[in-house]
DNA sequence: TTGTATGCGTTATCAT
DNA sequence: ATGATAACGCATACAA
């Protein structure tokens, strides 16, 4: 007796092999390996997927295949123009191929960053992308224990899970500071929101630039864990000026921060870059057009992401080749320091 | 003879029961319908669960299910601030459901729209999420053939395909430069980038407002089909300034025009407000952090992804509500009008 | 409350 | 070059 079963009602490769007349596995095989298809049944087949308006249906195809299409993305958020960019790479990336993007974001907390790796490493990506270097010990034994190419972004560490790429956030923020200093600056601040691990290596490269100079003081460094903003760095240009300790530069841990920090002196008629220095970091669009225009750090965010991409891309097709690469950055001098 | 087959070798359903000494579909309601189980029974599944470190197959589940957990959702682009809201509101939204995003960027072309839904409706999503109300034939042909629940977010059409959640634009950008009028400026210019179908509804708002005024002047509007930027904002107020028309204001079409245009003008020395108006238009954070401030018009997008996902969710649920949600617009003033 | 039998739509394996 | 058949891992319908 006919159990009833709730079907999806959409036309399957038999339907498709039925109205061409052909077995079920040539559908399959017209769609996947046409060249082993001969011509007249190739066309055929065609013309009736085209006919029934046949669409492929993943699961399955996913079951019977053990494997996926989908490459598995996790970055921290997606307001953030930073991974915006990022995104747009990853996403011009993979137009044209037959892989699939599932984006997830963590908001910068472990814990959803732990939770979103499980679930993805559930569904057996094809490739995953994650944004860092650093992980819970629980997210490396997870990324570690799938078997599909991996690569970091964003940074670079001394020994990847398998692949990374990225740029020394020591370095460059480590630049950054030595233009200001190489522009006169002498008491440079640091301000700073949401303190990921690659905002804590700016702030190494700001440090150990001050250091060097004999010109670091704690005083100079103004943080807090709130989401960053145009707003907060606003908010943290005030509190460096409250605080009274004679700051004549700020090094921003990125470019919100760093506009938020010139519109704070527009307000208070402090003029850059005669009287205040100003420093950015990534080097958004807005940057170049703001007037005074702000000196900032390139990063090739963009190029990550494609990048990236294109990495797994080559190891899925057993074609691996740099295990690291580095993107390197670069200092792009502007008005804010034009002194 | 047995077929050897290549399998994922993983743990499956049938691993656990075995391991708990039960049927597979026990292990199965234990996942599902835990309620259903007894409690000796589901204790005892789900230490084997843990033990064995089980994860459900996503495409065996949907292909016996014949539906899936993904939630389609198709925007222009993610590096546009404005959607990066809408997205972020549609994540937090979908988060802690069974759910899943599957994002696609069309990147404002209608070509790669229609090809998005296609290859979304190929994967029977439980329910989709598309931007705008206006569509090629075909993809409004595709949309009206998926069976799920559908919503249209960002404008308001009077007939949409399913569900619809936006507001007018017409009438926004119509406040926007009623607002300009009501301030005394009389030589309004618009200003706008990538021509899209909300961008023209907004130039019908301001047209109709400057009409009404007998203010109306075709050579005030100056537009471009690239893509829209603060460097383009710029751009824009550069050629209208170049027209010698005697503009004493200008609505943009967005707030990165907003935005460039503002910094065009400080580096002309231009008078804000007292020479020249700004109106921007969505109002992003930054627009209140400037110096001068910008008015805009605050457009509801975190409400707008995240009450479209509750409306797709509800709808799953069978409890559809409205058919369509005008969530409005508010005009905010600011130092860049206030004369 | 639990289990059995069956099928979801596709691809892998083997055979011709 | 083409086809028959058996999985893939799970959930549905039905029975007990």
């Amino acid at each position: 007796m006919a159990r009833e079963r709730k079907t999806s009602g959409l036309p399957t490769l038999s339907d498709v092999a039925k109205a061409a007349d052909v077995s079920a596995i040539t559908v399959s095989r017209v769609l996947r390996h046409p060249e082993a298809v001969s011509e007249p049944l190739r066309e055929r087949v065609q013309a009736a997927i085209a006919k029934i308006g046949y669409v492929p249906n993943t699961a399955a195809r996913q079951l019977a295949s053990a494997r996926t299409d989908v490459i598995a993305v996790v970055i921290p958020s997606v307001i953030n123009a930073v991974f915006a960019d990022v995104v747009r790479g990853i996403y011009d990336a993979v137009e044209g191929t037959r892989f699939q993007v599932q984006l997830g974001t963590t908001n910068y907390s472990q814990l959803k960053e732990e939770g979103l790796i499980r679930l993805f490493s559930g569904q057996r990506p094809a490739a995953m992308l994650v944004t860092g270097v650093e992980h819970t010990r629980e997210v490396t034994r997870l990324l570690e224990g799938n078997d599909c190419p991996i690569v970091q972004i964003m940074d670079l560490a001394p020994e990847p899970v398998d692949m990374q790429i990225g740029f020394s956030h020591v370095e460059a923020a480590y630049g950054a500071t030595r233009h200001l200093l190489d522009k006169g600056y002498r008491r440079i601040a640091f301000l700073a929101a949401q303190m990921d691990p690659r905002t804590q290596r700016r702030m190494e490269g700001y440090s150990r630039a001050l250091h060097e100079a004999g010109l670091f003081d704690d005083d100079l460094i103004v943080t807090t864990t709130k989401p960053s903003s145009v707003a907060m760095g606003a908010a943290l240009c005030s509190d460096l000026l409250a605080r009274g300790v004679g700051a004549d530069a700020v090094q921003a841990n990125n470019d919100d921060i760093a506009l938020g920090t010139m519109f704070e002196c527009l307000r208070r008629r402090i003029r850059i870059p005669q009287d205040f220095g100003i420093v950015g970091f990534n080097d958004l669009e807005l940057m170049a057009v703001a007037s005074p225009s702000i000196t900032s750090v390139v990063t090739h965010r963009y190029d990550m992401g494609r990048r990236a991409i294109e990495m797994l891309l080559a190891a899925m097709d057993g074609k691996r080749a740099e295990r690291t690469v580095d993107l390197g950055y670069e200092l792009v001098p502007r008005q804010s320091t034009a002194r």
